[in-house]
DNA sequence: CTTGACGCGTTATGATATTACATACATAGA
DNA sequence: TCTATGTATGTAATATCATAACGCGTCAAG
């Protein structure tokens, strides 16, 4: 089962199989996962949520690393080059990738109440739109598709 | 025929047509067309590209306009709210909209290399969005779609 | 002719992000 | 082991993007 926000789940075995995903998947392309990195994954991992780049710093700072901002976005830029965070433009804001290892172009779904960030699988989006713009002569190579909303949890009065 | 910023086309009259459909649009709805969101408008159409919102106010601050940040942010504000410019995420910028008081929900394409922006129609891509939303229990209320690629003049060595 | 809404101008500040350079650390080769 | 090299981290300074708060001028309704 995927790790799935919008539900109930184990959150610390979620986590874990993720970080442990992210390992793997470093350790396949030879990159490092440094304490700050590792760190910074972490406290992405802590909520299904996008933090800025100034939010982990201050918790990175609080636990003894640099303070600068150059510190958080290193970090940050790494976790994204190597597809274990993406970064959601809309918040300006990171978020930790729940699906590390696999080729995914994710469309991320913002739940405008409770800033939970989840990825749908976006192959049908992704193919409607290389369709579009393939309409127009254009090619596309980078998407970001992001959708602000509501999510199960936050639709239904509880 | 659509305004398309791919390829050759009058510019001055696809400029003029959107300002004439800009008016039409406003007056409906019983908003002013200020000076300076006149302004604001026509120096975004002067071309097919996003700009920051510091351009568009060293642009007017030329011109005799004010040159601090809000006259520029509240013009283009004005505008994304009334359907006539859309704010780009990805470039932390804006670009006039090529079809006001259509409704549309458009996707953006960005070419990296020219910085051209188009508008795709891109009610297919927001319909399988909704689609792999919904299987989440997310709904999509308004939604970003930005594709960074290749337009096609720049993709053709010329 | 007052009043109230709106648009514009300005100051100041906040939030996000990068450049540039210095220091430390890991590791492979001599 | 020693040292050279690349990579990671720390820091200062600055660039870029965005908003809050306040005052003034204009214009139309009452």
């Amino acid at each position: 089962m995927d790790p799935q926000p919008f539900h109930d789940h184990d959150h610390h075995q979620c986590s874990d199989a993720v970080m442990s995903q992210a390992e793997a998947s470093l350790a396949a392309s030879g990159a490092r996962l440094t304490p700050v990195r590792r760190r910074v994954l972490e406290i992405l991992l802590e909520a299904h949520r996008a933090m800025g780049a100034y939010d982990v710093l201050q918790r990175l700072a609080a636990e003894g690393y640099g303070n600068q901002p150059p510190v958080a976005y290193r970090a940050l830029d790494f976790l994204v080059e190597h597809g274990l965070a993406h970064r959601i433009q809309r918040l300006n804001a990171f978020a930790a990738c729940m699906h590390p290892g696999e080729a995914h172009a994710p469309a991320f779904l913002i739940c405008r109440v409770c800033d939970t960030v989840a990825e749908a699988p976006a192959a049908p989006v992704r193919a409607a739109l290389d369709g579009a713009a393939a309409d127009l002569g254009f090619t596309v190579e980078r998407a970001s598709i992001e959708a602000l909303g509501l999510c199960p949890a936050c639709r239904e009065p509880s």
